[in-house]
DNA sequence: TATGAATGAGACTTCATTCAT
DNA sequence: AATGAATGAAGTCTCATTCAT
């Protein structure tokens, strides 16, 4: 009969990898000692090594953020089957991730995770398949707008998703390095953007319905 | 009298950055020794602190990569005055540097210059400083656009260069993830955007010359 | 009142010890943990010291391997008076030893003991004693042909004792390095060594017939 | 150009390797930690790694120690073409480093390295290559022997040998544990035996005489 | 009796930097 | 200017042992 549950074990797990990630926040991967996140966290040395095998364990474990896109997905999904409120309310919860100071700490060490990824295939192959995943439920969305004629019938599905994914990153490094950055006039441009890149043409071909795609 | 004249110190100089670059681009700024340095380019421990004071010191050299920068601001200059023709040869030429597998080292490195920038204030300030002057460029360029008509009147000049830059680190991100990914397709979609935030309107207010903003 | 008796503690003893022997014959004294022995014998880690101090114990009573000596002193009492096959007796039990390849694991941890006496007081005194043990029972044996006649009246008993045990010893060693040594060839030898030393020589009453090979 | 010839490089390693002996015949190769072996020779821990690649490597270099195996064949070779000669020699040889109380470090390292060879598969190589080395020279001395007539025709040559080895091998281990042994005594009885088994027999053509001690 | 999570001292090894030559 | 041997602080990880349950 175990001491400790499985639950009681996992939510040890994550006090250290909380601990884990303040100091990889605040000092970078390799400019944190293991010593550092024992004393962060409170533990024993010899205890962190019953909850990780290695110190590029943690590292993957937090390289590798994958909260940020379910919340995306999960958004898309809460739109039902409108792909404009989709849409809007897609970039608005991106617009108050990057807003929210709160999450300073995850910013930081996603992109040091960006970086490892250059050299542990491991988070490379992690980080590709959590952007690939959210990249094809935007193609989706893009898609279904299309067939109900909310947008323009030429927009790239494939290609608009990987802009936007592409966007959201330069931006999430943008507010790491600047948290200063003026977030309201940002989603302005984007949003007219984006409606530049699939609302339908005015006039003929694509129909019509215009007047706002957002 | 130096033996070596200064020139010829610049140049042992420069190849031993080549080699770190090689280096970093492998193994990563934190997993590359001085002895690993010392061996790409051929020279001894002893010189290699003769040209550099200290490890931090390569880093600090390399991370920060004004090249680019300065080639767009080049790129928009050579434009002479036309904000259309500035903008398509700017996409023009991020595009095509993206799709340069020779520039793949530098990419490797400039990602990890991100997430060193969050930890060491030097390398912070200056790819802030060289992110905007880029954006400097390109708000003014909007704006010229703007003046001549060719671009939306509420068009902001700012917003749009910070939106165009994250692009351009997102998409940076993304073709050292994995070079394979489609830049046509790319390229295109952001084309797409880009005219529907600056091309000005139809119909109404902003006056007209219509068909193509590029 | 103890729940287990005596017997059940000192079985279960047993158990780990084997256990025990099995992993330090596999990869040294040094290179087995606490962690490997509980693994391999099934008990938790907190069991294990319910029945040995320290991991110095275990090693200590598996270092001393008090059987076969024990088995070579009986092979001489149930020889019963006389020393000749008594002798016999003595070479064909320690030849039989050697080529038992069910015994490996034990002479694998028998060697290490001896290293292992070079360091730890306590473990030299026991092999010593052991040693010393079946050395008189060998020097009584010689002792007793030489009053029969059967012997050499000018035979060294402690000499040939000492000289056995050493090439006991040797023997030990060579086949734990390499099983396949031909065991056959190595017993005629050894009797034909024992003979010269011990046989009475010929003619005279064991005076003459000398000559000298040396 | 280098700094140090090969030669000082090499007599430097061999302090170090003297100061590690010191130590390992002291605690023994795990007690003994690299603080201990830099303290002893005097050079810094990352000195000594410039010598040696891991701690491992100090232990395989004294392992095996080639130069008593070197001395025996040597012997062998200076008793030029006599087989009784070189016998002798090599019996004496053996006995006077055995008696030599300066060479304890040596006997105890190379016991615990017939220990160590049990589970590091260089070690057992090697040291089982230097055995049958020797194994191999005194094979061909008794032949030769043989041939002569100077020793008993039916002798083996490898049994032989192999016995020799074995008990040279046994007294190592006896003279490591208790140096005060009596090294004539052992030596006189060894000489009977020897004797035993090679000296051609009395009366006829090595054949008859024979009588059976057992 | 039995468990197994927790501990922390200490082991091995690396590496940026110095400096005598 | 150039070399490369030397340094030693510091990092990661292991493991014998304890103790609350």
């Amino acid at each position: 009969m175990p001491r400790f549950t499985e639950a009681q074990k996992e939510s040890r797990r994550q006090e250290i990898l909380a601990a884990a990630q303040r100091c990889f926040a605040r000092n970078g991967f390799h400019n944190t000692t293991i010593a550092d996140i024992v004393r962060e966290s409170g533990v024993s040395q010899g205890t962190f090594y019953l909850y990780f095998e290695t110190k590029d364990d943690v590292i993957a474990a937090l390289a590798d953020d994958r909260s940020q896109g379910d919340a995306l997905i999960d958004a898309i999904a809460r739109a039902e089957a409108d792909p404009v409120v989709g849409l809007t309310v897609l970039l608005d919860l991106h617009g108050r991730t990057l807003a929210d100071a709160q999450r300073s700490d995850e910013r930081r060490v996603v992109i040091q995770g960006w970086a490892e990824a250059l050299r542990n295939e491991l988070i490379r192959r992690r980080l590709l398949a959590n952007t690939s995943r959210v990249q094809q439920e935007i193609a989706h969305l893009i898609e279904r707008g299309r067939r109900t004629g909310q947008f323009r019938s030429d927009a790239e599905p494939l290609g608009v998703a990987r802009v936007l994914i592409a966007l959201f990153h330069g931006l999430t490094l943008r507010a790491a390095w600047d948290g200063a950055f003026d977030a309201a006039l940002t989603a302005k441009t984007i949003e007219e953007m984006v409606r530049g890149a699939l609302q339908p043409r005015l006039g003929a071909a694509d129909s019509a319905g215009r007047e706002d795609t957002r």
